[in-house]
DNA sequence: CAAACGTGGTG
DNA sequence: TCACCAAGTTT
């Protein structure tokens, strides 16, 4: 018991409140299959966390339609090759997730003969694989009595409960309270449901406090400070960093690219060359001897700890041009959506804007 | 452990 | 326009 009510009363209200709202996706097994001995594929279900971490189920729809469609197990994913999921993550984000995430297939065909581990513990071992995405696999796919701590989790409960002490000190508080909280029976789908109840009931602006099946037991809606939990310690301000990018086309059409280095920003995805990126103005860095055309045109972008003004420079070349760095890759085969989204902007900016043109 | 690591939607 | 925010992990 804590504040008046049992440990078990936000589950018993959150578990009849997901049954009736649970939104059908394409990797969720719903409460009737489920009540009908159905059970998720443990697969989908890593795919499905993986491309969740920090990001929003609209976004992550379709990338898991097209990952499916093309690699419909985890054996399949681990024999595909580096390049060819590099391109279907880009647009995606965190590129590193996708590096992990052919990691681990590979690991989980070499090492467990292709089937995901069915513990926690197990399933941590894996790369990519954190406290959150073991708790929420073990969970939803082997209905393992895990605590799942996201941001969701934290915001319902900061506010359940009335936390004041600002995030991240907060953290082993609200991991206490999850794990008190958490049921024995169906704790996939208490999950989904916390995570559900903090995307479209409980969110970080304008809570729906009326309509939601814990407003009897929510300190903060009594205290009238759902809005203001959970608190946050302030966020440093980004700086701006400068660069140039240069956009090579031969006169047959293929364009010059480079894959970027596996560690670090918009690692394994392929890129225009360029200068790096730094709060200094940029020196020249053709890769290429060519005729440079600046068309007075930069990209703007903001990453998650920097600004980016990139400039471009625009030149075609003959085919028999010879490039200092990167490769060419031949027009029917490059596409634009196989870019990392900075990389992508440079080249909708520059289409029209060739000297030729 | 603080910092690095993407992107698109929203107010 | 711009800061904030999303089903975090790695180093």
């Amino acid at each position: 018991m804590r504040d008046g009510f049992s440990d078990r009363a936000p589950a018993a209200a959150l578990l009849p409140w997901y049954d009736r709202h649970a939104r059908a996706l394409p990797w969720r097994t719903g409460p009737e299959a489920l009540a009908a001995g159905e059970r998720p594929d443990p697969y989908r279900v890593w795919l499905s966390e993986i491309m969740l971490q920090q990001t929003t189920v609209a976004a992550v729809k379709d990338y898991f339609r097209r990952f499916t469609d093309r690699w419909p197990t985890v054996t399949a994913l681990a024999g595909a090759e580096d390049a060819a999921v590099m391109a279907e993550w880009a647009g995606l984000g965190y590129y590193a997730r996708a590096r992990n995430l052919l990691k681990c297939a590979r690991a989980v065909a070499a090492d467990h003969g292709g089937v995901f581990p069915d513990t926690e513990d197990g399933l941590r071992a894996l790369p990519g694989i954190g406290p959150y995405t073991a708790a929420a696999v073990a969970a939803i796919a082997f209905d393992r009595p895990a605590a799942v701590m996201d941001g969701n989790v934290e915001r319902v409960l900061a506010r359940v409960f009335a936390v004041q002490t600002p995030l991240p000190a907060a953290k082993p508080e609200l991991r206490a309270l999850a794990e008190r909280l958490t049921p024995a029976t169906r704790p996939g789908c208490y999950a989904q449901a916390v995570m559900d109840l903090g995307a479209t009931v409980c969110t970080p602006k304008s809570p729906a406090c009326g309509i939601c099946p814990l407003m009897g037991m929510c300190r903060a809606r009594a205290l009238g400070i759902a809005a203001e939990l959970p608190r946050k310690a302030p966020k440093k301000a980004k700086p701006t960093r400068q660069g140039i990018a240069y956009l090579v086309r031969r006169t047959d059409g293929a364009v010059l690219l480079e894959t970027r280095p596996d560690s670090g920003l918009l690692g394994g995805m392929l890129g225009w060359p360029g200068t790096v990126w730094a709060e200094d103005a940029p020196q020249e860095a053709a890769p290429i001897d060519a005729a440079w055309h600046d068309p007075g045109l930069e990209v703007r972008h903001t990453f998650t700890h920097f600004h980016l003004r990139l400039a471009l420079r625009l030149a075609t070349v003959p085919p028999d041009a010879t490039p200092e760095r990167g490769e060419f890759h031949p027009r029917a085969t490059f596409r634009p959506a196989s870019l990392p989204t900075v990389m992508r902007k440079a080249w909708d900016i520059a289409s029209g804007a060739w000297p030729e043109d």
